[in-house]
RNA sequence: GGCGGUGUAGCUCAGUGGUUAGAGCGAGCGGCUCAUAACCGCUAGGUCGGGGGUUCAAAUCCCUUCACCGCCA
């Protein structure tokens, strides 16, 4: 048995969970669980990063102390954690005096390595990245490359760390094996980035009241990296007087995975291992590094305003659903899109028509011939043996080498030659000849045997799917032991309950333009609270479903009448885009096409193009409508073309 | 501008020198009827981004070019 530890990032408390937060914690959870069925001393750690300058801005808008503010966002991760089945360790929170007490012994132990000191600081600053950036860096008008928001000039005397003095042996860890960085084309980027020559960096700031302060040093705070990094040994305690946990998760034996997006590589590949060498600490076995979920092929952020927000699709599906969608869809490192379109897909496919409908035959054919029982005859000799293991081996694979996708292709194999192998011997044929047989009865409980490996495997994506079915099929409960996926556990003669529908057929038209009806009753998640009642519902939209339609104000370049109509205009309009759009517009009545131009208005910026007499509308300006008469909306002040309405 | 990556069937992607380039999904046809209009079988005719080269042989190596992406400047 060895030691497992993985971390999440820690979570802005700016921000509400979305997509990537989930992303990134589910497939967290995912491993930890499957690390404990392989019978690993698994500890997984999530939490919040709560000493960043925006949640101080955020609560002094509302009037409230951060900490205050800080609290009811923590709230709603819980809850979310709580909704997914993340069944996480520990839950770090940098405004915690343990993580203090953490920062400021790795504080103290770089300082005794001898690599801090005092150096003066100045540069454009961005308080949501809380980082400098040159001028060529930044946007015209000093503004952040990644928020688009104003920059200030700082400029002060800061504590700097001795980063560069680790360049040599950050290389040589990079050179390590197994990698250090995972994949492998980001493992390239960040060598190439610390070949370029590492600079050293500053790890206090003056001047800010909502941090941990830098010992020694009145008025300033320790740079929020280095006390964000540093939660990831703070659940283990770092600098408490209990290290047990330290001795037993973080030393060079075992495996010690931070899990992260590509937004901050940079941090824990470079910075991180160079905090821990200088404080004498082991560095991470592995900094597995994800992609992003696109919509729209566009990275999904708050001031695009493209966020991605599953509590539909959890509410309406569950949680395994979601998790084992996010586990299939994406292969881990690289980018993927996230469309309901492809979610509805892959649930029709995968698990209604795959696994729910290969249960239901089973077990309703069992049912029916062995008097509600399974069957009363094992076999050891038959070409499910063979399919199981090739799919077990795969998947282990899979599960280890952060290739999850992989993995549950592996089992859907399985599930594939289960059903070869059904209609290969027809069992429902055979019985009507034969009755009861030895050879019927070997046939099914092969059949419902591979199902029970392809179940079991599945626990850690979709545990509550998996106790379920595992109950259905006569199996028992979910069981904690790897040997669990060998051949031939099945019991025999036992009791099979009727079934219950998995994942029922869900019509895909009907679900994606939002008329589902509620007929095929949705799978039910045992363990959960009933939901909310459909009537309350029907009246209101989620957000995400607002966010599908975009709203962009744009400006008004040239507008003229088309012939022979008493209401068309056709504007050109610039959005913000490479290229202006043709608009087509009904508003003639009420507005002169010449007094228009130059004027801002907002549009719909994704209406699928319609050609109007003859001329093709690439999207709709919007007007209130007072008896059929349109007054148009405009932004209060000028604002830059492409600005998101919401 | 530098470094790296990607570009393969309608879609998502495998495939790093060698018979007719593969899988899943979707589509079409057929079969079956135990099952959730599911399942099984067959079919899909894709200049493997373009051009040039090396080789007996290239999606796979080299050069060049285009497009997109990432990191850096």
């Amino acid at each position: 048995m060895g030691s497992f530890y993985i971390s999440t990032p820690i979570y802005y408390v700016n921000d509400l969970p979305h997509i990537g937060h989930i992303y990134t914690t589910v497939v967290a959870d995912v491993v930890s669980r499957y690390r404990r069925f392989i019978g690993d001393d698994v500890f997984f750690l999530t939490g919040t990063d709560e000493h960043c300058q925006s949640i101080m801005k955020a609560a002094e808008k509302l009037g409230i102390e951060p900490r205050e503010q800080a609290d009811r966002v923590v709230s709603r991760y819980h809850e979310i954690w709580k909704t997914l089945d993340i069944t996480h360790d520990d839950f770090v929170r940098t405004t915690q005096p343990r993580h203090r007490q953490a920062v400021e012994a790795i504080v103290a132990r770089i300082e005794a390595s001898g690599d801090f000191y005092v150096d003066k600081h100045e540069g454009w600053y961005c308080s949501s990245c809380e980082s400098f950036y040159t001028e060529k860096e930044l946007l015209p008008g000093n503004r952040c490359p990644t928020h688009e928001t104003d920059c200030e000039w700082q400029s002060e005397e800061n504590v700097f760390f001795r980063l560069s003095k680790y360049q040599d042996r950050l290389l040589e860890l990079y050179a390590g094996d197994p990698p250090f960085v995972v994949p492998e084309s980001r493992a390239n980027e960040v060598r190439s980035f610390v070949e370029g020559g590492l600079k050293d960096i500053s790890v206090s700031r003056a001047g800010l009241p909502w941090g941990i302060p830098f010992p020694g040093r009145d008025n300033e705070v320790i740079y929020v990296w280095l006390d964000a990094l540093t939660n990831y040994l703070t659940a283990l305690g770092l600098g408490s007087d209990d290290t047990s946990k330290l001795e037993r998760y973080w030393h060079d034996d075992g495996i010690r995975i931070n899990m992260i997006g590509k937004d901050i590589l940079r941090f824990h590949a470079i910075w991180w291992p160079a905090f821990l060498m200088s404080a004498g600490l082991p560095v991470p076995s592995t900094v597995a590094i994800h992609g992003w979920w696109l919509r729209d092929n566009k990275k999904v952020s708050k001031t695009v305003g493209n966020i991605v927000r599953p509590d539909a699709l959890i509410e309406r599906f569950g949680p395994d659903v979601l998790r084992y969608y996010l586990l299939r869809d994406m292969v881990f490192g690289q980018d993927a899109g996230f469309s309901d379109e492809a979610f509805v897909d892959r649930y029709n496919s995968d698990l209604a028509n795959d696994l729910g409908n290969t249960v239901s035959r089973l077990v309703k054919l069992t049912r029916s011939i062995f008097d509600g029982k399974t069957p009363p005859e094992s076999c050891n000799n038959n070409p499910i043996i063979a399919a199981a293991a090739t799919a077990v081996s795969q998947y282990h694979e899979g599960m280890q080498s952060f290739e999850y996708s992989k993995a549950l292709a592996a089992l859907w194999k399985l599930l594939s030659e289960v059903n070869q192998y059904l209609v290969a011997r027809e069992p429902w044929k055979t019985v009507k000849t034969e009755g009861p047989s030895e050879g019927v009865s070997r046939v099914l409980w092969n059949s419902l045997e591979g199902v029970r490996i392809v179940t079991t495997a599945l626990a850690p994506v979709m545990p509550s799917t998996a106790a379920r079915i595992l109950e259905a099929i006569g199996a028992g409960a979910v069981p904690m032991e790897r040997a669990a996926l060998e051949w031939g556990r099945l019991p025999l003669d036992q009791p099979l309950p009727e079934l219950e529908p998995f994942f029922p057929r869900v019509d895909r038209k009907a679900f994606l333009s939002g008329d589902e009806i509620d007929e095929p009753a949705p799978p039910k998640q045992k363990a959960k609270p009933s939901r909310q009642p459909a009537a309350e519902e029907s009246d209101m939209i989620t957000i995400d479903k607002f966010f599908e339609t975009k709203l962009r104000i744009a400006t008004i370049k040239s507008a003229e009448r088309i012939e022979n109509t008493d209401k068309l205009l056709k504007l050109t309009v610039d959005v913000g885009e490479d290229e202006d759009r043709t608009l087509v517009a009904g508003i003639a009545e009420s507005y002169e096409a010449d007094a228009l131009v130059g004027r801002q208005v907002a549009v719909v910026a994704n209406l699928k193009p319609a050609k109007l007499r003859g001329v093709e509308s690439q999207g709709m300006v919007l007007a209130a409508s007072v008896d059929g008469k349109p007054v148009l909306l405009s932004p209060d002040n000028p604002v830059p073309n492409g600005t998101p309405v919401k």
